[in-house]
DNA sequence: CCCTTTTTCGTCATCACGACGATAACCACT
DNA sequence: AGTGGTTATCGTCGTGATGACGAAAAAGGG
């Protein structure tokens, strides 16, 4: 294997959250060159016994703190354009990590401390290496993935209603939806949501039912976005 | 970066065709240890200073001869699992082709030489390293992707009929679809197709419109295989 | 007790879709 | 030329999903 060109590899996350209505992902700030200052997804190298899911666990672990709280992590994909990291060759597994607004702060176990931050400020704002190319698909990944798939849920804590999971759709897809034909869509999808059997209380109107995310894998038929 | 473990990285290619009525996917035989002998997908090592698309079409060409025959080229995804290559550590970047049957014979460069094989006689064939799962994924990548997006025409030749890509359909999906219902639909869902002006001649029964891929990137509505 | 807020249930017109029937336009054969 | 076979294309009809909306139910706050 000497005679072949020796790479490095790294796993990136894109870790997604809906928190006060706004759709964040959480960045570090770089402690060291390159782009020493400038803010970046968090990752780190592969181990050399390590699988690449295990790689993303651990970092995702690692910069929430929290030892998988739910949500939902799947490969993204991969990144490896000569130069696109000036200390060598480096190859980036990323990952997208849904997950539903953590309680406890983030405080990462690493040097540089992670923050969340809305996507809709991002605006000008450069990432390092090429990692605005890498949340750039994150976001488009997980708002195609919305419609087809429960994975909404994997923004909600483990017991939500349905106008939680309606704010959802609306922070992802910035738009609007109608809460009453949201509810029949959502409530007859087999295998979407199950009841769990309890309301909330204390809040504002009339109390919700507090729904578990279903067995469903694919939604059939899927929440489409307006098209016309 | 002398500190971090070094990988070796590949591209292995999951390619795809549809020709008499089958789908059937390209491999090589391997001639050299490991799995010598066995059915592998074509592949290689990541020169370094390519990226990593640039690696894909390479091989794509190589292996099929033709350089880029129209068709379609995705990334897969990465697949890096400690012990799937017993000379080393290496991860291997999987991509999805999907390719019009070639009139031309499969011919590569390479040593061992590809030949199309239908996945249906696949049953208990076991293919070496972990290329089994990676078709797997590939063959449910491509028929998730027949349902929202238009690439099935990708499975056509430049000018088409809509018979030609219904038995795309049925082929990749295992169904039959009504041909009244399937022409409706697909003549119907803007972007899809493009009528071309001409039709064919010589074939039996009535000529049938000849039509090129459209300019529409999603499905709206999507082709939804049987739910219920 | 009334008002506001939010959830949940219905209604209605429209549209997409599955299951067909019917017709059009070619070829092969007599 | 005529007939039959084959395939493409157009229509029809009933059903189910969907968007736009009305209305009732169920809480809290004054």
């Amino acid at each position: 294997m000497a005679e072949y060109p020796p790479f490095a590899v790294t796993v990136d996350l894109v870790v997604l959250t809906v928190r006060a209505d706004e759709l964040a992902v959480l960045l570090v700030r770089r402690g060291v060159p390159p782009y020493e200052g400038a803010w970046a997804l968090p990752g780190g190298f592969v181990g050399v016994d390590e699988d690449l899911p295990d790689a993303a666990a651990r970092e995702l672990a690692e910069e929430t703190g929290l030892p998988e709280p739910a949500g939902h992590l799947e490969q993204l994909g991969t990144y490896g354009r000569p130069g696109r990291d000036p200390r060598g060759r480096v190859v980036t597994v990323a990952w997208l990590a849904l997950l539903p607004d953590l309680p406890a702060p983030v405080a990462g176990t690493d040097a540089a401390a992670a923050e969340w931050v809305p996507v809709a400020g991002l605006g000008r704002r450069r990432l390092a290496f090429d990692h605005d190319r890498i949340l750039a698909d994150g976001l488009e990944r997980a708002r195609a993935k919305l419609e087809y798939t429960p994975l909404a849920t994997a923004f909600c804590p483990a017991e939500f209603t349905v106008a939680q999971l309606r704010t959802v759709y609306e922070t992802v897809w910035g738009t609007r939806l109608d809460p009453r034909n949201f509810h029949r869509k959502v409530t007859g999808t087999p295998g979407f949501v199950t009841p769990v059997g309890r309301s909330t209380e204390g809040e504002r109107g009339r109390p919700a039912q507090l729904f578990r995310r279903g067995p469903a894998t694919l939604l059939h038929p899927p929440m489409l976005r307006q098209q016309r």
